[in-house]
DNA sequence: CATGAATGAGGCTTCATTCAT
DNA sequence: GATGAATGAAGCCTCATTCAT
């Protein structure tokens, strides 16, 4: 049921807009449902139901399942790295893996279906990580080189320094109903493995 | 004792074999569909043509597809524990890190799907994955404990110390297409993981 | 409420007209292929190609074959029980009994296929099957109360008066195809039962 | 596992006799097991198992799961209406019936399986049960036309005579989880039947 | 465009029956 | 003859996708 009476009767921007808006709210509601249900585990049917529209509206908007969630999970994607470039601006590097952490703690539960289910998804959901990641490595590396130079940190090559950390990071995500049941890993463990992760690289 | 009273005398060498034999088969072959198309997506059609066996057969042997599944993760995991403890039998930390990624490289793929999946499947997994690391973790603890009082590594909380490790030996498994496509991971990085991670947590 | 907010406001009388006209009419086919092939022998598939709609379609409407079934069972105790309670109002003992043959053999086939297979399926069947008798009791109890007062009928339990009653009728629907083959038991019966039975019960 | 280390040394008689035993054993333990758990959901590997037999030695004495049934509808049929000729050696309606009760109360279980699942099964299922009817039918039929001549009871057509008590002892058969909960029915039952048909047909 | 009923391919599981030993 | 592992034809149910309204 629309909130016009005849279809034609809608000036043509105002639809477009409004096709805009109902895709817009899928993939909202879709990402809340895929973060709570996970990526493999939601169907099609819930994402329409939790949006609050028809199941083939899912499909008037997309064409296919995998094509929504790639959409959700890009949009993500630019959202997460948009963030992470926001906080991350040119500190120390224990300013930007805090930052780090930070900024994936306000997206914990969408971030860790993301690392754990992101390699049964279609490719799309693996670029968004490498995406993700670039953001922080690009950071990262500029500060690691400052510190490097400047020996306050070890040198070492930076696709090592950089893997260390976001493998313990994502161990930690992936983990996380068993390190901390019932609450965001991050919010428990983030300054610990950041501390940690620092002893480590610090000469 | 009539002469209808069960057949468990004799261990009826030819039948009870043959069987075994079958349920054996069915494992290593699940074992190896499981590790190529991944444990979400094998069918247990898929199982039972790589077996060679009709799909009816595979519910003769194992009631449902989780418990198949569960047979083939616990076999694996007790094969690869105790190779891991063959192998890391008391040296330094050095010689144990690389006896496991010795042992890991031994069962690559399937581990790496393990890894990849395991949150998304029955708890049997997840017990799995914890009880390999069990085994590592069992031995690292004693070298490190040694070699920390010998100042050879840095003194560290002995979780953290593990955990980076399997961070990120995790994180290039999990990763490995991308790192190293067409190729075992651990072939090509397992040494410089390796000698990295001894880098960082040597004083 | 948002434009989101479900639809629950107008009846949208096309579409939900249509799902319930499915609906129905996938009850109605159910009935006569339960009739006809009995609801054990039944199967889903059948139920769908007698409908003239997909597989599928059925489990649309019902989440189980039993849930089904049991709709079917359950819609068609309603009718007989209101159609017994329209006949059998408040008459003599004869002419309730009569009302009672006259309103199953309105449904003989489907309710012949009840008392015989009643006892395999979910309660819900049972509980019908009492429920159609009740009425039938309901009526006939009080019908007999004043004609044994006023000395027409002989003073029986009226549980053992009912329960001689169905048996006799049950046990002629239930061996139907051996006493008429070919044609319904109680059309060609019916008159004899009811005959015989209140001669037994008169004084 | 047979008795004998070849077959061959066995001599033909003695072989064939340890065939007729088995064979009379699977009849006797799948009467049994299709007692207490019903003709349509007891399985062959049941009946099986509960013989201590092979899967494979079920078939290899009968032909389909319903030659089996039916050997054993059969053979009851036969045990019922001896026993049913020898309690019920002309004497009068009442002693004729109390036998009958006597007779079907040695075998409740198994007639009662029967009589609710009978129309579910092969032909010869049915015409068991009318064998077993038309034992009591015949000598119930020379007491009863005995006792009209002599004035006992009342004149009525023979058959609906027989079919008022059938009806009314199937009924309670096979609702007895109604009536008499863990508790055979006729037990409970039987004597009020008994005495309440008596007063129907009597003068 | 939005709707949601209908579709149908495909997955898991059961069980009577077969057959090599 | 007895065995029991293996078979495979069904049966129920799920869910992404389509399409008439």
């Amino acid at each position: 049921m629309t909130q016009y009476a005849g279809v034609d009767e809608m000036p043509e921007s105002q639809r477009q807009k409004q096709k805009k808006q109902t895709r817009k709210h899928l993939i909202t509601m879709a990402f809340n449902q895929l973060a709570k249900d996970g990526l493999i585990n939601t169907r099609t049917a819930d994402i329409a139901k939790a949006a609050g529209v028809s199941h083939g509206t899912v499909f008037a908007h997309f064409p296919t399942r995998d094509a929504l969630l790639t959409e959700v999970i890009n949009e993500f994607g630019a959202r997460v790295t948009r963030r992470l470039h926001e906080l991350a601006g040119g500190g120390s590097v224990h300013e930007i893996l805090e930052a780090h952490l930070k900024g994936l703690a306000e997206f914990e539960p969408f971030y860790t279906r993301l690392v754990r289910e992101g390699s049964l998804l279609p490719e799309s959901a693996r670029n968004t990580l490498i995406m993700i990641q670039s953001a922080v490595s690009f950071h990262l590396s500029q500060a690691a080189e400052r510190e490097m130079a400047a020996g306050i940190i070890r040198r070492l090559p930076m696709h090592l320094l950089f893997n260390t950390w976001i493998g313990l990071v994502h161990y930690y995500l992936a983990n996380g109903d068993l390190f901390s049941p019932g609450k965001p890993v991050l919010e428990r463990y983030g300054k610990e493995l950041l501390e940690h992760y620092l002893t480590l690289i610090t000469e």
